[in-house]
RNA sequence: GGUCCCGUGGAGCAGCUUGGCUGUGCUCGCCGCCCUGUCAAGGCGGAGGUCGCGGGUUCAAAUCCCGUCGGGACCGCCA
């Protein structure tokens, strides 16, 4: 307030000049249309909550009219006038009749990618495709997707704990992991949690959960793979059965869900079309055999590999049988054949060739697996060495299972897929801040 | 890793099958001028490309052939 010569109103964001009608204002942004004519000139600029149109009078201001020409698309400016009625503006009815402009930053022209730039050149250019508001609205679903996800969790006595990312041993196969130098040995980047979240248990936490990076070497080449994405796994103490953890996840999507449609719905339809539908409790739930019986009666011919599991064809064919029959877009698919699912998943009494375990499917996709875990050592090491892992690089694992440790289950999302369905985009791509796969490392 | 498809001024495409004479065209953007308040602004004019790269066939290649690089879709793997 001390400073000498004019002072800075404040700033307002675009989204709050409505109430602000007859004050003096302060708008910072992008420019993001210039009409600029003999009498007249209009500026669009745009920040984070929306855009408004600033209006000049060329003869009313000498020299601002100058100022205003010089302004190129997405620069980033701020602009102080007075905010007025103004019915015939479409653009939200109002205008800021503008007094000075301070053009920060000026963008080069022309910009490097339009909205219809295909998704490898906006990737190369993310930052300016962010700025769209249908890239913005994306990460604004994301997020609340995710902090309501969260308190959800909290709510239920959930501990949020963040696990290691460099492993000196891979976490699950070795296969799919990234190995890195480390001070002239190697370490591994997590593919999961997975050990991490059952050490929790082991240790006390009765329910934990986690939302972070996960790292997967696989070269897929697919609109729904990356090579880093987020996931949020939680894992749940002293459960009676593997429908504990089916309970927790219908009861926790249908929230998150139903939060994101309450403040976001209208803009999600306004910008993706999509209508957001509350899915209703309990899921519709098949085991895998049936599934593939009423697959097979529909016509599903999978490919080879797929002799014991379901592949993409079957995922999407099956979420259209669930669909007509059930009128719902999520399945639970459960008892997963031992021989696709890892050694920890614990195997039901009077069943040895099956899991406790399921997928998720959401509309043909992939989206969860999750499991109850095998707690007993003696059963563990035995299903390892079925399986042909070696347990000493494993070890830190193995023990914690041998000195009290409760019956435990739990599961891995794949937060980048439930943006990607929840807004119907046709790739993961679109639903990544900076995408990471087999052949994109940068930006 | 496998199969298929794409690569043409700044962006998005057409042109390629049936090679042809300086690379023709469309939409958008950019630059300039004009324009009584525009709002997907409008009007007029202009600039901008060794047709991804290399080799081959041919009198002649954006166009046909081979290779290579980059990208996409699907499969497999998974979340």
């Amino acid at each position: 307030m001390g400073d000498e010569g004019r002072q800075e109103p404040a700033r307002v964001l675009v989204g709050q000049l409505g109430s602000r009608v007859g004050d003096q204002v302060r708008v910072c942004g992008w420019v993001q249309t210039l009409r600029l004519q003999r009498r007249m000139q209009f500026v669009v600029l745009r920040d984070e909550t929306g855009a408004v149109q600033l209006t000049n009078r060329r003869e009313l201001r000498p020299g601002l009219d100058q100022q205003l020409d010089a302004l190129t698309i997405g620069s980033a400016v701020a602009l102080t006038g007075r905010v007025v009625d103004a019915p015939q503006v479409r653009l939200g009815g109002i205008e800021v009749l503008v007094d000075s402009v301070d053009l920060v930053s000026t963008a080069e022209q022309p910009l490097p990618i339009a909205e219809t730039s295909n998704i490898d050149l906006r990737l190369d250019w993310r930052f300016l495709d962010l700025r769209a508001p249908r890239q913005h609205l994306t990460f604004a679903v994301g997020d609340l997707f995710e902090q309501s996800m969260r308190s959800f969790l909290r709510a239920r006595r959930f501990t949020e704990l963040h696990t290691p990312k460099l492993m000196g041993a891979a976490s699950e196969s070795g296969a799919e992991v990234f190995r890195v130098d480390y001070f002239g040995s190697s370490a591994y980047l997590a593919q999961s949690p997975q050990f991490y979240k059952q050490m929790a248990i082991a240790a006390g936490f009765d329910r934990v959960m986690e939302v972070g990076p996960v790292f997967r070497a696989e070269p897929s080449f697919t609109s729904r793979h990356s090579t880093e994405f987020t996931g949020l796994d939680l894992e749940m103490a002293w459960i009676d059965s593997v429908d504990d953890v089916m309970r927790m996840e219908e009861e926790l999507l249908a929230a998150a869900i139903l939060e994101v449609r309450d403040s976001l719905g209208q803009e999600i339809e306004e910008i993706f079309g999509v209508s957001l539908a509350v899915p209703s409790t309990p899921f519709p739930r098949l085991p895998l055999a049936e599934a593939r019986e009423q697959l097979f009666q529909a016509g599903w011919q999978p490919g080879e590999r797929a002799s014991e599991d379901l592949d993409g064809e079957g995922e999407r064919l099956l979420s259209k049988l669930v669909a007509d029959k059930f009128g719902h877009q999520f399945v639970f698919v459960t008892d997963y054949p031992v021989s696709v699912r890892p050694f920890y998943h614990m195997r039901p009494d009077g069943d040895p060739t099956v899991t406790s375990s399921f997928d998720l499917i959401w509309n043909g996709l992939e989206v969860t697996t999750g499991a109850q875990r095998e707690h007993r050592y003696d059963v563990l090491v035995a299903q390892a060495a079925e399986k042909g892992i070696p347990l000493e690089p494993i070890g830190h694992y193995v023990n914690c299972f041998r000195y009290g440790c409760p019956p435990h289950g739990g599961l891995g999302i794949g937060i980048s897929r439930l943006l990607m369905k929840l807004l119907d985009l046709p790739s993961i791509r679109e639903a990544s801040l900076f995408f990471r796969g087999p052949n994109r490392l940068t930006p």
